[in-house]
DNA sequence: CTAAATTTGTGCTTTAAAACATTGTTATCA
DNA sequence: TGATAACAATGTTTTAAAGCACAAATTTAG
């Protein structure tokens, strides 16, 4: 398959959703400041610890947001599709990156730098508060993680987990297949399992036509029931 | 112990962390407006899904915040001190409460109408900055949390409960002993265990003289040895 | 195009933590 | 005051999920 072409991606004005509430002076500001960076599939665009430079927007692709913990497991908090906004809460909150961020195919971020982005947040009201609810959203999103990767069976977990997915990218033309490709690995580090059951209970789901499998690919055939499984476990 | 006395409840210019950024006329806005509230022990402040009024600061007391989850299990999610603001999030986001908010022991609550808390939001931009970076903040205490609570241990989980508690409402006079008396189940839902093993894993860590225990105030006697249990579980 | 490396799939074993059961202890209150 | 309930402590059993080992399949690299 073809693979995209640089004229696909979107401009800035498009694809940062709080362009709206710029003033023309910021709209002008903005667009003589951004910069376009390029990540190859795996590569990091940041690292926990890393003193953060820029408010960055993913164009294009796909990234995951994951934490390191104990005995280098991994968690993958929040997976990014284009249009969302990442790298900014630790300018904010005055700290260094929490987490990981890297690209999961390859992607296309807007990076502007964190001083250029605090001058608009301290000067644009509607620009604040725009931030200040989608990072409202993501606070309720990630006490509702907790609870659920805390107190779910491992089928709940993974139910979730692929519900999560197919809404966050969407489904392909067949209406059923998730529009993400994922390492079994990578949907253990989502659901807060090992690789070997993350395998198994997808097998068990197959058995029990609740999705089918090929490679990478998982088509969902009983939504219901995935529903059902997330909800109790 | 005589009982505190109504009098010396902090007045809300001195319990609001953010007054210092409201204009006079929003000074007195507020003062005209806001209101102040008397909780019991246990009595709840407000439920998940109820839709968002007011946003609030614990002016007096103490308070928890938590989800119940699956077959009712508890969450603590965040425990709250003077001088804190909560129920805001959701006002923001637009959503009904995710949280259970509920008094641990008798609570006083200076409480501020949304449409009011809205207004100023929208007008004061050093206001709306400043609880961009307090949400920026817990967002990033979530997100560990959530890496903690699924990948630690039992002892590592409670060690980091004990210090957490430590560093939120401090030590008494001794200089030991953690200046909050939790119940064991209490302590369970927030290191997320059952309260059985909150119990036997308190023993046993008195049994190691990495704390001490008097009913329901507990010493920490080896700080160091906490620390490093909550590191690697 | 083969060889090495990674990813996937399964069965078996071990273990951490939940569930259950029981008893002692401390508040609560009619 | 004794009755009742709530809380704390501890031992025993069960179970969900991790850990491990290995084979098969797929990718990647030389």
């Amino acid at each position: 398959m073809a693979k995209k072409i640089t004229a696909e991606l979107k401009p800035i004005e498009e694809v940062l959703t709080v362009w709206d509430v710029l003033t023309p002076d910021e709209r002008q500001f903005v667009k003589n400041h951004y910069t376009i960076h390029y990540f190859k599939k795996n590569e990091m665009i940041h690292c926990e610890g890393d003193i953060p430079t820029h408010m960055m927007v993913l164009a294009a692709g796909k990234v995951k947001v994951y934490k390191e913990g104990v005995g280098s497991r991994t968690q993958i908090i929040r997976m990014l599709k284009p249009g969302e906004n990442f790298g900014y809460r630790a300018i904010i909150a005055s700290q260094t990156y929490n987490t990981n961020v890297a690209a999961f195919e390859a992607s296309t971020v807007y990076m502007l730098k964190a001083d250029i982005f605090l001058s608009i947040l301290r000067n644009n009201n509607a620009f604040c508060y725009r931030f200040l609810e989608e990072i409202a959203a993501d606070l309720g999103d990630s006490d509702a993680r907790t609870v659920n990767l805390t107190q779910k069976h491992i089928r709940g977990r993974l139910a979730e987990a692929l519900l999560l997915l197919s809404k966050n990218y969407g489904l392909e033309e067949d209406g059923a297949t998730i529009n993400i490709y994922l390492s079994r690995e990578d949907l253990a580090n989502l659901s807060n399992m090992t690789t070997s059951n993350a395998i198994r209970t997808l097998s068990n789901f197959v058995n029990e036509h609740i999705i089918a499998m090929d490679g990478r690919k998982l088509k969902i055939i009983d939504e219901d029931r995935l529903i059902k499984i997330s909800k109790m476990g």
